[in-house]
DNA sequence: TCTAGTTACTTTGATATCAAAGCAATATGA
DNA sequence: TCATATTGCTTTGATATCAAAGTAACTAGA
C-alpha cells in the first residue's frame, strides 16, 4: 500500500475554488491570450510580452526599467531578463541615465521601430478578430475589470 | 552615431494599444494576482499554479494530464514539467492508466491532502481580502469576462 | 564631509511557459 | 493482420517569472 489515496477534499470546496478563484481564472485567460498573440506575432519573432514591451518604449523620453516594470505589472528582475534577447537582436539599446547612473533607460532602435510598424498591423488584425469572437460589451467589461486589479 | 533614435511610432497608436490590448491587460493582472497568491501560499511551499493544480486533482477518478491541461488553459508539456516538483515532494503520484497506457493519471497523496486542507483556508482568507479590495460587483464581472476568453 | 539609509538595478536559482519534434500506444481502414 | 494515422505524453531549447541577496549610486542627516 503506497501513498496514493482517494480520500480527497470536500467536493463543494473544490467546486467553489474552481468556480470563484480569480487568480486561476486570470492565469487561464492570460495563457490562452498569450498563445493566441504569440502565434500571430511569430512571423516577427516576437512574443506577446516582447510586443508589449516594445510598444511601451515609444515615449518621448526612453523610459527606465523602474518605470516600465510597474506599467507591465512585472517584477524589475523579470524585465532585466526580458531585455536581453531584444537587445541581442538590436531592437533596443540600454543606456545609463546621465543624471542618475543607477538608472538604465531602454531606447527603441531604428530596426525596432521598423519591425514594430509591421507588428502593430498584425496586432490590430488579431485584436479585432479576438473582439469579434466575443459578446458585444465583453471587451470593455473585461478591460475595466482587469484594470481594477492592483 | 549609433542605432538609437527618437523616431518612434505614432503616439496615438501607442496609447491605443496600451489602453485596449486585452492580452496586455490580462498578463498584467495575472502577474499581480500570481504574486499575491504566491506570497499567501508561501508558508506551504506552493505557488498559485501549484495550488490550482492540486485543487484540480480532487476528483472521484484521478484525472489524466490531457484533461487537466485544457482545464488550466495550459499546454500539456507545461503540465508535464509542473508535475515534477510536486511529485518529488510526494504531494501527488503519477500512474499510467491501465486502460490506455499512453495516458498518465495524477493522484493526490495523503500528504497532498493534508497540506491542501490547510492551504485552502489560506486561499479563502486571501481571496476574501482580494474581493473586499474591489468594487461591489467587480469580482463577478471579472469572472464572467475571463470565462468568455476561449 | 562621513555615514547610514535608500534606491535602481542585476544576479542567482528555482519554477513556468510554449512550440516543435519525438516516442510509444491505440485506433482505423484496407 | 498490417500499414497508416492519430492520440497522449515527454523532451528539448528558448524565454518568462519571481523572491532574495547582492552591488553600485544617490540622499539625508550629523
Amino acid at each position: 500500500m503506497n501513498d496514493a489515496i482517494s480520500d480527497i477534499l470536500p467536493r463543494e470546496t473544490v467546486l467553489h475554488i474552481r468556480d470563484t478563484c480569480l487568480c486561476l481564472a486570470a492565469q487561464r485567460a492570460a495563457r490562452r491570450l498569450a498563445r493566441r498573440f504569440d502565434a500571430a506575432l511569430k512571423p516577427f519573432g516576437l512574443t506577446n510580452g516582447q510586443f508589449s514591451l516594445m510598444v511601451a518604449l515609444n515615449q518621448p523620453e526612453p523610459p527606465p526599467i523602474g518605470r516600465l516594470a510597474p506599467f507591465l505589472g512585472m517584477n524589475p528582475s523579470t524585465l532585466t531578463a526580458a531585455v536581453k534577447p531584444l537587445a541581442r537582436r538590436g531592437l533596443l539599446t540600454v543606456e545609463p541615465d546621465p543624471d542618475d547612473r543607477r538608472s538604465r533607460r531602454l531606447r527603441i532602435t531604428r530596426e525596432g521601430v521598423a519591425l514594430m510598424r509591421e507588428a502593430v498591423e498584425v496586432w490590430r488584425a488579431e485584436h479585432a478578430a479576438l473582439e469579434s469572437d466575443m459578446d458585444e460589451d465583453l471587451p470593455d467589461t473585461l478591460r475595466q475589470g482587469l484594470a481594477g486589479i492592483k
